[in-house]
DNA sequence: GTCCCTATGTGATTTTTATCACAGACAAAC
DNA sequence: GTTTGTCTGTGATAAAAATCACATAGGGAC
């Protein structure tokens, strides 16, 4: 049961839910339950059967494989607004997790059970369309990764990496690399190679980037 | 317009369709289009819009990402019965493709109109649920993928794929290679040592597995 | 048979990435 | 201040892949 003032956050975070008819919000609203999960709590893990559908109302979740030398791989993020398309894939294909889902930051997030999120997929047109969106958002991200992962060394990837969050960015090289699938040394001589070359200043846990035109025009070589 | 053999191999191919009302699948088999490829089409290219849905009947379709200095790799393999997951991605999200489809033989294919996709997603539960499950599957596979690509080494993805293609595998090392995401040469290098191994034997454009038990032990090392 | 094309084998070398092993640096805790 | 723990820099080395440059071999066309 979500009370109101919860209800109108989710209805901002996710304004497809206004489009429900009245009986399915309310109906979504008493079946769901909101969870509060501390940074670093793993959401769901590789083999973990579904427990419903989540809505994020603040924090993010990482969606990684993990080596078994240790070694980990970032897919991709969920923000709110969107939705773990694992969680729906487990949902829809009544299969399990293929992967590790955890709270970058403190979270709050609305869980819908199963059974809800069947009926509001069978019944509602705008929720349906809204999570085919998500499979199809998903799908091609994946498919890039394929490829960069496949296809591209590793300092083009982290240029991209690097281009693609806020300056100054905020995090260890150990961080940076999970993020990459590699390893923390490599990422922090790239890094001391991309600062010779005047594109970024590094510091503790602190990259600022002062030519983000020349790392773009790298990254894309 | 599909006329009725076809109807009935189609039937065959997408037991699904079965579950939709008379008038939709006569709505459908009146939109639809039947086409004949030869082998090595390109049936969608990177960057190409979506034409519409494809209904494979026979052969099958090679799914790649191509990276710019001519290698590529597979992302996954479109079989009769499957329908190119990529496809309702693109129709669904309304974008365009981001991989490269090529008929791997002789393809009869049935097309199926957006419109037509659209209206069957919205009415028809089996539909929806096919569609549903085939995004599912292919996102378990891309991951897999990722995996893969980012965190084994060679010799094992090369290992696998072997054991999960029937021997005797007709093929060049190219196509190998291209399947893998990496050069021919390796790939020769990697098959002459699983020979010393005893594990297959080689011929020309032939690998015979003669221990595929030994096989799937490296590969799941 | 010869010619020719494609497929394969293979050495040599380079590039890229990973691994190991520490040293120094910084910031917070005491 | 000192201590402690995490983060970063870096050399040495190894391992994996990629690249280049040919040699050889098989199989069909003629």
């Amino acid at each position: 049961m979500i009370d109101n003032h919860t209800q109108s956050r989710l209805l901002q975070q996710y304004p497809m839910l206004r489009e429900l008819s009245g009986a399915d919000q309310a109906e979504l609203m008493a079946a769901a339950s909101v969870m509060h999960l501390p940074a670093g709590t793993v959401v769901f893990d590789e083999n973990q059967p579904c427990q419903g559908f989540p809505l994020l109302l603040s924090g993010n979740i990482r969606v990684i494989k993990a080596a078994p030398n240790g070694r980990e791989l970032q897919l991709y993020r969920v923000i709110p607004g969107e939705s773990c398309i694992l969680t729906s894939s487990c949902l829809l294909g009544h299969t399990r997790y293929h992967a590790r889902g955890i709270a970058e930051q403190d979270m709050e997030m609305v869980l819908l059970p199963a059974a809800a999120f069947h009926t509001l997929l069978g019944r509602q047109e705008a929720f349906r369309s809204y999570v085919f969106h998500l499979f199809s958002d998903r799908l091609t991200d994946l498919m890039q990764l394929v490829s960069a992962v496949a296809f591209q060394k590793l300092d083009q990837r982290l240029a991209n990496l690097l281009i693609n969050k806020p300056s100054p960015i905020h995090a260890t090289h150990q961080v940076l690399a999970d993020e990459l699938g590699s390893a923390r040394e490599i990422v922090s001589r790239l890094l001391k190679g991309f600062a010779e070359q005047g594109w970024v200043k590094l510091g503790r846990e602190q990259i600022d980037i002062t030519d983000s035109a020349a790392l773009k025009r790298f990254a894309e070589l």
